[in-house]
RNA sequence: GCGAGAGUGGUGGAACUGGUAGACACACUGGACUUAGGAUCCAGCUCCGGUUACGGAAUGGGAGUUCGACUCUCCCCUCUCGCACCA
């Protein structure tokens, strides 16, 4: 293997020896300093796409440098393989979803193999294996003996494609979020972790994370949307009922006029019983129950509501106002009760103006006069207090304060905290999940599965329903059995699974002993190996799973179970990878592969009509604008995909793909490897000089100052920023220099040995971007020691900092 | 509407704490080698004017701080992402 470089040869000889040395195995080594390396494991879908090639490749190229630089890195990989989309495949092509999911992992690991990355595979794991679900079986157990699984009946998000409950992370705009059909409403029996119990302590830990993007802790923290406030009660007029509202604007209480309750607020229905408002009320609620709550609450929804026909009075202004029952009100946020101030709530202003309501001003701005009767928009800044009683001429601000504190006094309210965050509804109706370890027992009720008896496994012959819907549930075999506690045989099962971002939760714990038996797992070496030093993935889990997985790892160390409550160190969420699309006017969205390149333009190879290229897009099978890693692999490699998806973009931000860009990589890697071959007699039995550059002159001096200024920019771009793209235009214009020296002029000894210093170099600068081609020529290059275990090249402190300096003097 | 980020040649992107704007690459143009090249090597390549020397303009637009601004401050425009009747 000399004159031409071949990708494949190269790859599979280097693929094979890894496997063989073991190389990548790790165990704990207190002598080490450690480093967890993770990326988010995949869903086996059927084949690794671009996104997981970019991911995966960041990723390695990290764990490969951090090995170079003498950590004891942990680099796991695995399979998040419960889910419906293996039901579906299993529905539709009448296979086991066990099947599909086990061929689907066999073919995508050979994939990421054949990509070269550097992971331990000894510890694989795949959450849908009984090993592994047993423990989160066993975790939700404890959960629940601590009250922190528990069961309740409330309305669910449920989608009728998908035949399942979906999380409110799930619904994005009162969409599935994974099929995009509508959501509705449905009372249902769910399963629920009490994550609101860490609200407070979630929030205040997103501003202790340093290593995260602050985008993705913003998101966070609005997600658990903390809001301070006051709860204050409004009797009933003629009533003993009293009506609790959240506010956070309790400065605003005298300029409530009226009473607006979610149309699922308990006392709607109570209240107007027996008024004669009573039929359209019944109504009102009826109607609203068939919609869902995401779309009820779009903005350009209109305001409506009815009147219950009932009064509260406001127990600061003992003003009567009117209680109605209104769309925007949501039951599921604060007390679902909202006192309303036409005149500083935009919300409430369109409300009275379509029914008629009064409106009374209490803060008057500081730099203008308003008139409630003229106003056009509700006044929602600062101001003055007026027509507020003892409370009058108070700056607004101040009075949040004293009007709360006077409510407690009065012992008629309080200041109170709301969070936006609920609780997480863990139940599917679904099959390919986690079978929820619980028994219903006629006599005992509630009764845990106990710890000897599992895991509950999931049965293999459960009938896939065309439908959806839950097959545990219609399961004899499965449902029917003894209650632990009393032994009756009037027990059943929970037919319910688990949502799979429960098994994501903690999956990077189990990595740390993935086959350890005793025990969820073993706590000495999740103690060595966590918290994760860097996690990388995609931001669409900023919300999902970064914040499940941050509440379990609290439950497990209130469990006592860890020592820590944050489990990942440093958070990269990469960019996506795009493509323009291209449309035929006939044919709609081409793959590449459809389209022919005829001179300037671009046809259809289907029908000839020339395409029209679109803008560029995430890649997406329905627009079709992917490009199959395996194509890429067959025709350039590995080395080259991975150099390519590193050096298009820095890893933070989107990459377009480029088909040239992929040329030029394989050029860039070809060029290196001509240049080695060219001088190879002359360098490979010397010893790569080290000297001072004083000893040397002319370009042969330039070049040895600018390996070294290129040594120190590669290790700060990957070792402070990750910023590979930048790393490699560094080594781009190190080979440059070196097509710079003639090769055909007398070789002396001080010449090749700085040529043999350059070539090694270069090679072990990109040997953690192109390991194969890296291994490959350091080996020809004499070298008794594989690249692996060959330290991160070191430079001289005393090379001029500068890159581009015409002064390259020391 | 709220929040975050971005806007630099024909294109992807460099410029880290203010100090030669456009590194590196893609595309394009020219040359060399050549039967040939879509391989390779060398060179050119922000825009306008000029044969050259050179001059002028330029980092979305406008102002400001500074000896000096892609970088800092303010206003505006555009795009991307996230949240969105949360009381």
């Amino acid at each position: 293997m000399a004159e031409k470089y071949d990708p494949n040869a190269v790859e599979s000889k280097w693929q094979a020896f890894w496997e063989k040395s073991k190389l990548f195995k790790v165990k704990e080594d207190p002598e080490k300093e450690k480093y967890y390396l993770l990326e988010m494991f995949p869903y086996p879908s059927g084949k690794i796409h671009m996104g997981h090639v970019r991911n995966y490749t960041i990723g390695d190229v990290i764990a490969r440098y951090k090995r170079m630089r003498g950590f004891n890195v942990l680099h796991p990989m695995g399979w998040d393989a419960f889910g419906m989309p293996a039901e579906n495949a299993a529905i539709a092509n009448k296979t086991h979803p066990a099947g599909w999911t086990y061929e689907n992992i066999d073919t995508m690991r050979l994939q990421l193999k054949r990509l070269g990355f550097s992971y331990d595979w000894e510890r694989e794991i795949a959450t849908c294996t009984p090993e592994y679900y047993r423990w989160e079986q066993w975790l939700f157990v404890k959960m629940y003996e601590k009250g922190m699984a528990y069961r309740k009946e409330s309305f669910v998000n449920w989608c009728d494609n998908c035949q399942t409950v979906l999380a409110n992370e799930q619904v994005e705009s009162g969409m599935c979020w994974r099929c995009s059909s509508q959501v509705r409403q449905k009372k249902l029996w769910q399963w629920f972790f009490r994550i609101t119990d860490y609200a407070e302590d979630l929030l205040v830990y997103c501003d202790k994370l340093p290593g995260w993007p602050e985008k993705v802790t913003t998101m966070q923290k609005n997600w658990i949307g903390k809001s301070i406030g006051a709860e204050i009660r409004f009797p009933v007029d003629n009533s003993k009922e009293s009506i609790a509202v959240f506010t956070t604007r309790q400065d605003t209480v005298f300029g409530a006029t009226f009473m607006c309750l979610a149309p699922e607020h308990p006392l709607v229905i109570s209240l107007s019983k027996g008024t004669p408002r009573e039929k359209d009320v019944l109504e009102f609620v009826e109607r609203m129950s068939g919609q869902d709550r995401s779309s009820r609450t779009l903005e350009n929804y209109e305001k409506e509501g009815v009147f219950t026909g009932m009064y509260c009075i406001n127990p600061l202004s003992g003003r009567r106002m009117p209680i109605y029952t209104a769309n925007f009100a949501l039951m599921e946020y604060g007390t679902g009760a909202v006192m309303s101030v036409p005149a500083h709530d935009q919300r409430d202003f369109d409300f009275a103006q379509k029914y008629g309501l009064d409106k009374v001003l209490v803060v008057k701005p500081y730099d203008k006069e308003l008139d409630s009767n003229s106003m056009t928009e509700a006044y929602t800044g600062e101001g003055v207090l007026v027509n507020s009683g003892r409370f009058d001429g108070l700056e607004n601000r101040k009075a949040l304060d004293e009007i709360a504190e006077y409510l407690e006094e009065k012992n008629i309210g309080k200041k109170t905290v709301s969070f936006r965050l609920r609780d997480w509804g863990i139940s599917r109706q679904r099959y390919w999940g986690t079978p929820i370890p619980m028994i219903h027992c006629k006599k005992c009720g509630m009764v845990p599965v106990p710890e000897k008896d599992l895991p509950v496994i999931l049965p293999e012959d459960a009938a896939l329903l065309e439908g959806g819907g839950s097959p545990l549930s219609t399961l004899d075999s499965f449902t029917r059995t003894v209650c632990p506690k009393c032994g009756s045989a009037d027990a059943k099962r929970d037919t319910d699974t688990m949502d799979t971002f429960v098994e994501s939760s903690w999956y990077f714990m189990r990595y740390c002993s993935p086959h350890f038996e005793d025990g969820i797992f073993d706590k000495n070496k999740v103690n060595y190996w966590m918290p994760v030093d860097q996690y990388i993935g995609g931001v669409e889990h900023a919300i999902l799973h970064l914040l499940y997985s941050r509440y379990f790892t609290r439950v497990l160390k209130d469990l006592g179970l860890v020592e820590f409550k944050e489990p990942f160190d440093r958070l990269l969420t990469q960019g996506m990878v795009c493509k323009e699309i291209v449309t035929c006017p006939r044919h709609g969205f081409l793959f590449p592969e459809e389209v022919e390149e005829t001179g300037a333009d671009s046809v259809c190879k289907k029908c000839g009509s020339q395409v029209v290229v679109g803008r560029v897009e995430k890649m997406s099978k329905s627009k079709k604008n992917v490009i199959d890693p395996n194509i890429l692999l067959e025709q350039y490699g590995a080395d080259t995909t991975r150099l390519f998806c590193l050096f298009a973009a820095p890893p933070e931000k989107s990459l377009e793909w480029s088909d040239q860009g992929v040329e030029g990589g394989y050029r860039f890697l070809n060029r290196i490897w001509r240049f080695t071959w060219s001088c190879m007699d002359s360098i490979k039995d010397v010893e790569p000089f080290e000297g001072s550059p004083g000893e040397l002159e002319g370009n042969v001096r330039e070049l040895y100052v600018k390996i070294h200024q290129t040594i120190k920019k590669v290790s700060s771009d990957i070792e402070e920023r990750f910023h590979f793209n930048t790393a490699i235009s560094a080594v781009m214009e190190l080979v440059n220099a070196m097509y710079a020296i003639d090769l055909k002029e007398k070789i002396d000894p001080a010449k090749a040995g700085v040529l043999k210093f350059a070539v090694q170099s270069v090679v072990l600068l990109l040997s953690p971007i192109v390991p194969h081609f890296a291994e490959e020529l350091w080996k020809a290059l004499g070298n008794e020691t594989g690249i692996l275990l060959t330290s991160w090249p070191s430079y001289r402190e005393d090379a001029p900092v500068k890159m581009h300096s015409n002064l390259m003097t020391f």
